[in-house]
DNA sequence: ACCTGAACACCGTTCAAGT
DNA sequence: ACCTGAACACCGTTCAAGT
């Protein structure tokens, strides 16, 4: 999905550097995400990106929202294949397939979820990342009924469940004694019980 | 707890070091986290800090294991006051004292669950933080009965539902028709049974 | 033993100047 | 319309020099 056309000199600098600043968090980590080694690997001076992102953080953000695309893409395709026929099943086969992206896109995980005031700022970042949790939202309804009213405080829970378990895999935090495996597979067992029987509503 | 004597010039730069990052972290966030700004709230020459810190990493290691030792206290206390009788009662009021803490310190919450491979190098962050999760092992004991064998397992899943609710409400990932009061009391209210019924083992 | 000031190699951002 | 190079104000870290 382009935002601009080709620039004169370069061919296509948004893009290239959307694509090299992905590399280099993957390569790097978001802490060592420098916008002019973006610039550096894109081939143009430390001042280019300027016509086309206003700051870091824009570029940041873009690479969020692309982030979220695939998330959203990897999810859907996980959830509906062979296999996940239940409800019960969709929602644990996406809840394997939250934590797989984030172990496998670390750093993009990371950013899409650090906090960020300019994270409003993006429309292409909020409409992204509005689009997951509509995602997970239909999957979390298809489980406890339409009739139900809580499907957002439940959703909560299933997301909140699923992403305490990726962040804590990606920084190392669970004891070594823990098999993140282990983790995953009977934490995520417990969802469907879980959101059925949630609160007194 | 002081770790050094106290120095020649200043008085006592260890701990002045300490106690200015910790406010700069939570006027200024993780991100505007500065050596510099630490070394000037401290009112020393930048360079100064090295005689005590070998770089920006371990002081933040000491502040982040000085946030474990905060972090175990009030979930002791919470954990203790009048009300929490039954194992349940406990597990639930260390979660909520968890989301709390996270929330009224989160700069510093932040730091402490920050991926870092620095986390390795400072024994008072590594032992601050392997007491925490004692604390929460220990809590989960009660509540699954002392035969269990997975007990780590167990514990794993209640860290990461409490860690994955601090995290969303922090970064403000939350959709904004989600109350974080409501989640919080839901998701919680589902923790000893869940972690009852965990599995198959 | 501890602290300072200058220095070095970086960074994000700005802006005149080039094409 | 897009890109460059110099400039500015920062940063972490190093190191000679001071007390």
């Amino acid at each position: 999905m382009p935002r601009k056309t080709k620039p004169y000199h370069h061919g296509d600098l948004y893009e290239t550097l959307v694509n090299a600043g992905t590399a280099l968090l993957k390569d790097e980590g978001l802490q060592h995400f420098t916008l002019r080694e973006c610039a550096r690997r894109a081939g143009v001076s430390h001042a280019a990106p300027k016509n086309h992102f206003a700051s870091v953080e824009d570029l940041l953000c873009e690479i969020a929202a692309r982030g979220f695309d695939q998330f959203v893409r990897e999810l859907d395709a996980m959830a509906n294949a062979a296999g996940s026929q239940t409800p019960d099943d969709r929602l644990i086969a996406m809840g394997r397939a939250y934590v797989a992206f984030a172990r496998a896109n670390s750093a993009i995980y990371l950013l899409m979820f650090r906090h960020s005031q300019a994270f409003a700022k993006s429309d292409h970042l909020q409409t992204a990342a509005q689009a997951a949790w509509m995602q997970l939202e239909t999957a979390v309804r298809a489980v406890i009924g339409p009739q139900r009213t809580d499907a957002v405080v439940r959703a909560s829970h299933v997301w909140a469940l699923v992403h305490g378990i990726a962040s804590l895999i990606i920084d190392g935090r669970l004891p070594p004694s823990a098999d993140p495996a282990m983790v995953i597979e009977q934490s995520l067992s417990t969802l469907p019980a879980a959101i059925r029987g949630l609160g007194a509503t």
